[in-house]
DNA sequence: TTCATGCTTCGGTTTTAGCCGAAGCATCTT
DNA sequence: AAGATGCTTCGGCTAAAACCGAAGCATGAA
């Protein structure tokens, strides 16, 4: 009766909580074994494993062999995109379930969305490449400009092994606290990952948070034009 | 045990097949009655009823009494943004469930989002409002440039009056078909209106697709400096 | 007032999804 | 080769939710 797209077969797979747990989970970008998503989830083994097939089949995760593990992660950045986009929806409809929380804030200010960074450093980090030109919006998808390849590639940045992959170079993804965008795709996860090569941020383990040092704060913003 | 957001609550009210339909028909941005819902959903009245009921509830619904009719519209735009997304997740995962399909390129191209302009047309019409300098991003917002207001008004907008509404006026929406973003927010609602009060484009009943006059895309491309 | 219409509440049925214990495979360790 | 570990499949239980017919409540029309 209906031809539209079945967003409610998606949308019913993030929605057990089990599920949502361990996608909640993965979203720190690490890839988690099958017993440690049981374990976020609050559910015996069987039962995650059950969860997991239909995440898998869903498209929803991506799974790999090694040993005798098995260590799943969120497929793709448009997923991660859409469960940030889930949880700015339900940040806005129950503002406050508990207090603040002593971590929210810091998560506001910087975090992981997968594999790029989030909050309002990735947000202030997008509106710079655009502003300083360094990307510019074409018709359907963001497009690195010249000069701005030249500034990435004197920054460290290997452009030609990010073009080389096959997924999307740049990539908008809103985000849930800042309700505006901040870079993904391949670009978005490059530049996150030699942020904390250069040591300019690490990331707190087993949390989404992202915590910048006080000199990379310095030099990201120099590196970047990211105004202060 | 968990702490995280309840994406699980607000994805399985969106995940259920009768619930996502009647969302998805109201993607229009038109309110519809209940009755209407039930038929969209294809379930009975009280199956409608407990379902508008839930949606309600979740806050993802608003609801306003109009003599013996309730009209049911979307709570807010983020919740339309949150839709779009699942809806660009599901095209990604399964590319081709159906053939295109004769509308699919129509919608591609410009459509409805709530209660503004989305598709092809939506996003040129962002990236021209920013490279016109009528918008510009602010920290965690869009702002109007006095450049831009006054442009604005020439075309016929009355500024002050979406000022006055209690609504945000500028806010971006992630375009499911484009991957790109688009204007949202008061502003949006308001330049869409106008576009249709001034008969560049009409809207096809009983769907998404907006259709532009040839004359009418020349003069919305004059209008607001969208590069053809 | 009486009737019709739109919607919701009530009661009861049926399907399905989530869950786990036990058993089965595969892989690594000793 | 024997045992331990990580994960999945199987079988069966249970609880929840989707569904509808019938009845109840408003509101508008005659």
């Amino acid at each position: 009766m209906k031809e539209g797209p079945d967003i409610a077969a998606i949308a019913s797979l993030i929605g057990d909580p089990a599920r949502a747990n361990m996608l909640l989970a993965l979203m720190s970008g690490e890839a988690l074994t099958a017993s440690e998503l049981a374990q976020e989830a609050g559910v015996a083994a069987p039962t995650a494993s059950e969860h997991l097939l239909k995440l898998r089949d869903g498209g929803l995760l991506a799974v790999e062999k090694q040993g005798r593990h098995r260590y799943y992660r969120i497929a793709d950045a448009s997923v991660a995109s859409a469960i940030e986009s889930l949880t700015g929806l339900s940040e806005m409809i129950r503002p406050r379930r508990t207090r603040p929380g002593p971590k929210e804030p810091a998560l506001r200010m910087a975090r992981v969305c997968y594999d790029h960074l989030a909050g309002d450093m990735g947000v202030r980090l997008y509106d710079a490449l655009i502003a300083g030109k360094v990307l510019r919006p074409n018709g359907q998808s963001l497009d690195i400009t010249r000069k701005g390849a030249e500034r990435l590639s004197n920054i460290g940045l290997d452009l030609s092994a990010i073009a080389k992959a096959r997924r999307p170079v740049c990539k908008p993804c809103l985000d849930w606290s800042a309700r505006r965008y901040h870079l993904a795709g391949g670009l978005g996860a490059a530049i996150f990952t030699l942020i904390c090569d250069k040591g300019w941020a690490r990331r707190e383990s087993a949390s989404r948070v992202v915590t910048f040092t006080k000199r990379g704060i310095e030099q990201f913003h120099d590196a970047f034009g990211v105004s202060r």
